[in-house]
DNA sequence: ATCACTCCATACGGTACCGTACGCCATCCA
DNA sequence: TGGATGGCGTACGGTACCGTATGGAGTGAT
């Protein structure tokens, strides 16, 4: 990615470094949001950067804020209630939150999870979007006339397999790898 | 950690600086493997590193190796045949892997896969690593009576249940959580 | 026109690395 | 006992950063 903009460049404000950091941090990692790469990108100096942000750790902190909010309003549209749809919702939520499609979200999520593995700030927005989550889906299944223990044992186990399917390098495994996919979305949700 | 041994130190060979490597992998990720640092926790300088190493990609690609072959040494002594233990293997499979144990192992396994997702060669050996994997959990699933197809599934949602689990920060969700995660693992073996 | 304020450039010192060139010492071998 | 070689230290140049200090262009208010 080079310059956004190649001459005549509007005022930068905050949000748009948050929003430059958060693609470099789904490409390169945390060590990737570096305040003069970010600069170059944007085609000017960091004494932009430094005007809008007290250091690189101010930086990091909008930037986790910025995707926790996000991650709570877009799991709360995603689970509205709406009865007798909660089977759809719940195979939905596993497609969307799939690796195939949405790779950029993929990469950001494993970005900061990865981040959260080192930093207690990051690990702590983590947990507050797991524990939001985890919530929303275990309402799902209630709501489909499941316990609640087993409720929230599914919910662990459809976000942990979303998850570690990112993880893993199988596109090799079998041709077929979609229609095991969809076996396995049956199984955690099924009736 | 500092240096190994204060005083009278013994030569290095190539595989006391892999080790070191990968140790400093799983607490700091690839961009840990700093060559100035590893040899500051030997005691030593550099100059040892450029005996032993070509450059810094000679350890990443000595480090892949070694981790790999661990691993298919590993999976396959896991999953020698024992026929109508079946059942037991896997659920130990699930519970070795898992997170709770095993902090260490699991630690480089999400370091090298956080790795896999920005250089082709570690992408390469996790592939291979996943691939063994798979096929010996097929073997598993299909010595206790399934079908092929199934097994395949089955093998895959147990690997990303297993690494997806170590992603999630889920330990103040419920006190029950351990229960939980029987359940999830049975779900996932069961007859 | 001037002043203040916003937004950014320039320049600097400092740190943490990589890789290379070369020198030095211990050990083993003839 | 001397010479070769293994194993490492020292020193250097170069790069890529962080953070700060300061200046300066533009723009709007008075």
């Amino acid at each position: 990615m080079k310059h956004r903009n190649t001459r005549p460049r509007a005022a930068l404000d905050r949000n748009e470094w948050v929003e430059a950091a958060i693609a470099v941090l789904a490409e390169q990692g945390v060590q990737g949001m570096r305040i003069e790469v970010l600069a170059k990108d944007f085609g000017v100096t960091k004494g932009s950067f430094y005007w809008h942000f007290k250091d690189r750790q101010d930086l990091f902190n909008a930037v986790l804020t910025t995707w926790r909010d996000g991650r709570i309003r877009d799991i709360n549209k995603q689970t509205v209630a709406t009865p007798g749809k909660e089977h759809e919702q719940l195979l939905h939520l596993i497609e969307v939150y799939g690796a195939t499609r949405n790779h950029k979200g993929i990469s950001i999520e494993l970005a900061v999870r990865e981040w959260a593995r080192r930093d207690a700030q990051a690990a702590a927005v983590v947990e507050e979007v797991d524990h939001c989550r985890l919530e929303c889906t275990r309402k799902l299944f209630v709501a489909r006339g499941l316990a609640d223990d087993e409720a929230k044992s599914r919910s662990l186990l459809l976000y942990a397999y979303v998850f570690g399917q990112s993880l893993m390098a199988c596109e090799s495994y079998d041709p077929r790898l979609s229609d095991f996919k969809r076996w396995i979305a049956e199984l955690i949700v099924k009736e």
